[in-house]
RNA sequence: GCCCAGAUAGCUCAGUCGGUAGAGCAGUGGACUGAAAAUCCACGUGUCGUUGGUUCGAUUCCGACUCUGGGCA
């Protein structure tokens, strides 16, 4: 009811004059899980002449392919896909590398006179993108971290908020006490930085400035009625489920990976392990799992709400949604 | 047919020594600067199964009925 109401209002901004590509234009097709993104970007891609840049943060790692909902063989061979299968589940990915592995990719994918199509799910990567957020080498301290990590659970969560508070009012005043990954992150950086690596940063930033040519994104979010989306998620679960999901979770579980591993969180296996290990039903496991999903969509949506950069396109069939992004960037 | 236990929010249940109720899950909205498919925040009116009785007052006590488990025949 709430949220018919505020697709109305998303509907209703209308877009802006169509306006051609430039050679620093990145088109980008987001939107919240099973939206029908993929296809779409594939269509564009290839009555473009483009190349797909992944925007994922769990289609990075080797192996979860069904869960990822990863382009297939068959998709990839059609059109060149970056940014999948570039890591092992061993390792934690970040941010910080995807926003240089994303840069490589466009300018790869340029040299070779194509268009970057940039297609993905993953909010947060999106906007360090769009919002061109810098992440300076200095500011990563893994020992800080384990430090920080063994000093909370000593004093706790409200005692790691208020030195914060000490830090930075102003950061603490938006973080709250609560939410200790955050709060530990931004002691983090902010412990971090001595007078020195400021100075380097600020130097670092005039060099940027000067140095970086613009990207033009132009971003479409594509959506549909929240109910219909749910239903498409539901339905997907199941034939991931019939593709062979729980051997890909099985593999997974065996890996044997730490329970904090970024791969561990990726929505589609943790939850069948559960049942992998005889603790619940499969029917239970697989609820679980379409929970999760449209409880991911929806933040998803949440995050994109919030971004004036997108156009929303409602629209489920993919060639009506191919047509009006084509009409929208030629001229 | 008899006995016992239940019947409370979409679901699982707690509770009210009689003054019309609350958790978890689900749902909705939101936040987000190096784990982000993560993490965190806010939002709780429902004939307390139906119907009689006792009472100033019943979802709470008593009776009958209906339904659901379980047991005995």
């Amino acid at each position: 009811m709430k949220n018919k109401r505020i697709d109305d209002e998303l509907l209703q901004k209308s877009w802006p004059e169509a306006s051609a590509l430039k050679d620093n234009s990145i088109i980008a097709i987001c939107g919240p899980t099973a939206s029908g993104k993929s296809a779409l970007a594939l269509r564009l891609a290839q009555s473009l002449d483009g190349e797909i840049v992944s925007c994922d943060s769990m289609q990075i790692y080797r192996h979860l392919d069904i869960g990822t909902a990863k382009a297939s063989p068959a998709e990839r061979a059609a059109v060149p896909h970056h940014l999948l299968d570039i890591c092992d589940v061993q390792e934690n990915y970040s941010l910080a590398r995807y926003v240089q592995d994303a840069k490589l990719a466009f300018a790869d994918i340029r040299h070779k006179g194509k268009i970057p199509i940039l297609v993905g799910g993953t909010a947060f990567y999106l906007s360090a993108l769009v919002e061109k957020m810098d992440f300076p080498e200095h500011e990563r301290n893994l020992e800080l971290r384990k430090t920080l990590q063994h000093e909370l659970e000593i004093s706790g969560a409200e005692a790691m908020h208020s030195r914060l508070q000490m830090l930075d009012p102003v950061l603490a005043a938006q973080t709250h006490p609560h939410n200790v990954k955050r709060v530990l992150r931004s002691l983090e950086r902010l412990l971090s930085q001595t007078d020195a690596v400021r100075q380097c940063l600020d130097d670092k930033a005039k060099l940027r400035v000067e140095g970086e040519t613009d990207d033009d994104f132009r971003v479409f979010c594509l959506s549909m009625p929240r109910d219909r989306l749910y239903a498409r998620i539901n339905r997907r679960v199941e034939q991931m489920i019939d593709q062979g999901l729980l051997n890909e979770a099985q593999w997974l579980l065996e890996q044997q990976l730490p329970h904090d591993s970024t791969c561990m969180q990726a929505i589609g296996y943790k939850e069948l392990f559960p049942y992998l290990q005889a603790k619940v039903s499969l029917a239970e496991a697989v609820e679980r799992l379409q929970i999760n999903s449209r409880q991911y969509a929806k933040r998803q949506l949440s995050w994109f709400r919030a971004k004036n950069w997108l156009l929303w396109l409602f629209e489920e069939d993919a060639s009506i949604a191919t047509e009006r992004i084509l009409k929208q960037i030629s001229r």
